[in-house]
DNA sequence: ATTGTTCCTGTAGCTACTACAGGAAGTATA
DNA sequence: TATACTTCCTGTAGTAGCTACAGGAACAAT
């Protein structure tokens, strides 16, 4: 059961240039090519490109993407994929505490606003404020 | 009162080649060249640079900044910065919502971990669930 | 005169794609 | 069979916001 590059992608939601920079970056397997040259996918490379989604989606970058699938390929122990999973949570709890730190900052700044049409704005003064020394 | 980039650098702790590429994309202003070719720098040059520094801090992308510059630069009223600001933070919010679902996630599938050398990973499975079809 | 530091320009690299251009292959219809 | 239309191909360049060189010139200190 063969597929094309343009069904895989609608099977997946990878669109299609994404597939071929995958390709590119040895995180998909080289596909044999019809006598035009089209790629012929399989069931393998569904599941292989839908396994890299589903890590992209869950905010693992290509080079955590590309370690797992080396586990994946080569045998892996519990262990190794949950330091890796740790390590990107705790990235993204890094990330938390920062944005809701900005997220304060501005909301702080923007509470005092008048929000009318006069050339004088909080926001302005305070990302100024101690910029004259 | 001139200053060199290397000073510039150390004062607003923007790196030198940063300071360049704003030079480059129209966010700094361009200043004078010593006989030797090198910028001199003034107070207003720091003041503005710190400006876009904070801007950064706060998370407002260049474009953002660029259009702060140019509200500052031009005239600017209250319910223009506002705007930007809101919009900025409904935009942190988001990835907040977003990373706060991803760290909910990845800490179920981890919690399910062994944690030992053992080649069967509750993390890996739950990549590969439902993917079989 | 020499050494060491700072500066200069210009280009390439980073992440993870996306968007073409220009052309070939495959499919459906007249 | 001719035509039109869609899908595919390769290769390159662009996106954001820098960072890291290379190769050379200028300046300060000894």
């Amino acid at each position: 059961m063969v597929i094309l590059i343009g069904e895989l992608s609608k099977r997946t939601g990878v669109n299609i240039e994404t597939i071929r920079y995958y390709e590119k970056e040895d995180l998909m397997l080289i596909p044999p090519r019809s006598d035009g040259g089209r790629r012929q996918y399989d069931k393998a490379h569904t599941i292989r490109l839908s396994f890299i989604k589903r890590c992209r989606d869950l905010g693992f970058s290509l080079k955590d993407v590309r370690i797992l699938l080396k586990l994946v390929d080569g045998g892996y122990t519990c262990s190794e994929v949950q330091a890796l999973t740790l390590r990107h949570q705790r990235e993204i709890r890094k990330k938390i505490t920062d944005l809701n730190r900005l997220d304060k900052t501005l909301g702080e700044m923007e509470k005092l606003c008048s929000g009318k049409q006069v050339p004088d704005c909080p926001v302005i003064d305070s990302i100024f404020a101690n910029l004259n020394q």
